[in-house]
DNA sequence: AATCCGGGGGG
DNA sequence: CCCCCAGGATT
């Protein structure tokens, strides 16, 4: 399909118009002040599927903590999960060590420069090395985010169903098109997704006040609301996470989390899982450690129940406070350690484990 | 091509 | 309740 077919005029003034609008509404924005990959390429991963606001704050403690690739790439891994906690998506983390790994040993601390060398680092796919490639080497490939698809999807409206691979095709191709008009595609790039997070937004977007308005063709077909098409809705899996909690005067006993299932690598209680939830502590299926765990602590506590919604996933969360009495000598099952109240602040954890942790304390 | 991977905020 | 966010890796 070919989107320009009948008037080169109306889509030639595209790239300007959003540029336009841009140097008007553009918010100031750390990472707009930089045109340091490191910085460019640790902002981009913080903020795949992460709002702005979210993510702003936690760009701010990582540059304070790594000011530099070499920094980060010298640093426990441990604990950049740490300054991680609570953005989610935690391979992200683990991705961006080893790149920053990668480019301080093996690169000399400098970033690859174009789009097709920086798609061959750990993170980073498509749309952050366009990101890259434009906002720090003025590269002129566009960036292809759920921005683009929506501002595109509505302005020339495009039907295709955004999940599909032919769709990322098209909207590549259009994309990169469009850029071509612009003699300043780091801006151009920052423009349509600028515009996409303020102006044309997914749910009542601002058409009223819309500098495309007479050009879009969701406007005037009055289908703003129906684009972009995304037909795939993720199915959620209900789990039930009995945590038992064990506590030796001011040490709780946590353990990492090595399967293969989410929250990789961050820690959590003695974890039993039912396909039911459970409601009496006898109920719980016995091991032969814990038994013995279970048989010589007293139950302090049990929680309400506690949610945490992922993606795929509704967990929900029971924690069984289990106090074993100093002196004793406690032999723990399978991976767990007991930790002081200062190793477990340092430690990763899932926020539904850090809010429980926070309850116990009042 | 499908599925998995977090957590939060807005309507 | 629903949507989706400056996506990428794995199967």
């Amino acid at each position: 399909m070919d989107w320009f077919s009948d008037s080169d005029d109306s889509t030639a003034g595209f790239a300007t118009t959003l540029t336009e609008w841009y140097e008007h509404h553009k918010r100031d924005l750390p990472w707009r002040h930089t045109q340091n990959p490191y910085f460019i390429w640790l902002s981009e991963v913080i903020l795949q599927q992460t709002r702005v606001v979210q993510g702003r704050p936690y760009y701010e403690r990582f540059v304070a903590a790594y000011p530099s690739v070499q920094a980060m790439a010298n640093a426990d891994e441990r604990d950049l999960l740490r300054l991680w906690q609570g953005l989610g998506y935690y391979s992200r983390a683990r991705n961006m060590h080893k790149t920053a790994q990668y480019v301080a040993g093996d690169l000399a601390g400098r970033f690859p420069e174009t789009f097709l060398d920086l798609l061959k680092l750990p993170g980073v796919g498509a749309y952050t090395a366009a990101a890259i490639a434009s906002f720090a080497f003025q590269e002129k490939v566009a960036v292809v985010d759920g921005n683009v698809y929506r501002v595109l999807a509505r302005v020339f409206g495009i039907e295709e169903d955004i999940t599909t691979t032919g769709a990322k095709k098209t909207f590549s191709v259009l994309a990169n098109q469009l850029i071509q008009m612009s003699d300043n595609p780091a801006t151009y790039n920052q423009a349509i997704m600028e515009f996409g997070a303020i102006q044309c937004t997914p749910v009542s977007p601002d058409c009223l006040l819309c500098p495309l308005q007479q050009r879009c063709q969701a406007y005037l077909t009055g289908r703003q609301r129906m684009l972009p098409v995304k037909s795939k809705k993720t199915a959620v899996r209900e789990r039930y996470f009995n945590y038992i909690v064990i506590r030796q005067g001011d040490r709780i006993a946590l353990k990492e989390r090595t399967q293969k299932d989410i929250w990789q690598h961050l820690y959590d209680f003695c974890l039993i899982e039912t396909e039911e939830p459970l409601e009496a502590f006898r109920e719980l299926p016995e091991g032969k450690t814990l038994n013995w765990v279970l048989q010589e602590g007293i139950l302090k506590g049990l929680s309400d129940e506690r949610t945490q919604v992922l993606s795929h996933q509704k967990i929900r969360a029971r924690f069984w406070l289990v106090e074993v009495p100093e002196g004793r000598k406690v032999v723990l099952p399978d991976g767990l350690i007991f930790c002081k109240p200062s190793e477990t602040e340092r430690l990763p954890k899932p926020i539904l484990v850090v809010d429980y942790l926070k309850s116990l304390r009042f």
